[in-house]
DNA sequence: TATTGTTATACTCTATAACTATA
DNA sequence: TATAGTTATAGAGTATAACAATA
């Protein structure tokens, strides 16, 4: 596994003046926050990447187009994401009878039950990382980053 | 460049409930605003990943093996991208005359300016992205983000 | 002619291991 | 014997392009 020792950036955070910091905040707080999920979602055979396209799936059969559109990948590299899952048995592929062409891809009963491990530990993991914001402040969390998400779409 | 065209996830937003839309948006915030940086930095010739370390070189010369601590990759990786630092004519590797088994990687004046340019781009993209942020609702940010990072770092 | 999906291929990034030169 | 750095090499992940089947 690469990347398991990982950069810690400001070591003993020294950051940087103005809005870098601001930026390297997010940055370490995403890096933290998605290495723990990738580490706690391992010992139940959960990829990391395998648990957002499930995610998609678990509310209704999609087409690997349609996974493409909503998760932004490259058609060549989903192909080998269903693939896996289809080894693991998590998901299958049928043929869409509107569109021949096209593959329904769906979760399967195992599918489902990884899925709600997955979920379980993942919001216990929520809990930890972020149950001790008061509602107010979550509110508040969410309301920013969703602006900065908003800024950084927008040119200036 | 891989990746160009990039995860929205989210497509339109339909954020899952409970604690895992705030990671999500952690991560739709940081690639967002990581992105732009990239996109920014790129037309000055400055790679994101050197951007950092020339960061670190700027306050004084250090060996690779210090940079190594802070930036926490590979001695391996680190060795390349000093390598390219170098072909640029960013930094240059001079003998450490107390350990001559170590180098000392010193930003050259050229990589000053370079670096100088750098900063000036990601101060004005940190004031479109953060700037609108009044000083309370920074500090409180800042305040939130790290105190996620250390909850990712406890055990829990 | 355009689109869904597959395959073959190549590129990037990074880590592991073996090596050298110093200490 | 241990450490700083280099090199060779392999692996993971992803993209590009050519292709098959269907629309």
């Amino acid at each position: 596994m690469p990347n398991s020792a990982r950069p810690r950036w400001p070591a003993a955070a020294e950051l940087p003046d103005g809005h870098v910091a601001t930026g390297l905040l997010l940055q370490m707080a995403h890096r933290a926050a998605h290495d723990r999920l990738a580490a706690e979602l391992k010992p139940l055979g959960m990829d990391i990447r395998h648990f957002g396209i499930l995610q998609f799936l678990a509310r209704g059969g999609l087409t690997q187009r349609q996974l493409i559109d909503l998760v932004g990948v490259d058609k060549s590299t989903l192909v080998r994401i269903i693939d896996q899952l289809e080894e693991q048995g998590l998901a299958v592929r049928t043929r869409d009878p509107h569109d021949r062409r096209a593959f329904q891809v769906t979760v399967t009963e195992r599918g489902r039950e990884r899925l709600a491990a997955a979920n379980a530990v993942a919001a216990d993991l929520g809990d930890h990382l972020f149950g001790w914001l008061g509602a107010g402040d979550r509110r508040r969390l969410h309301e920013l980053l969703q602006r900065i998400i908003q800024q950084a779409h927008e040119r200036g």
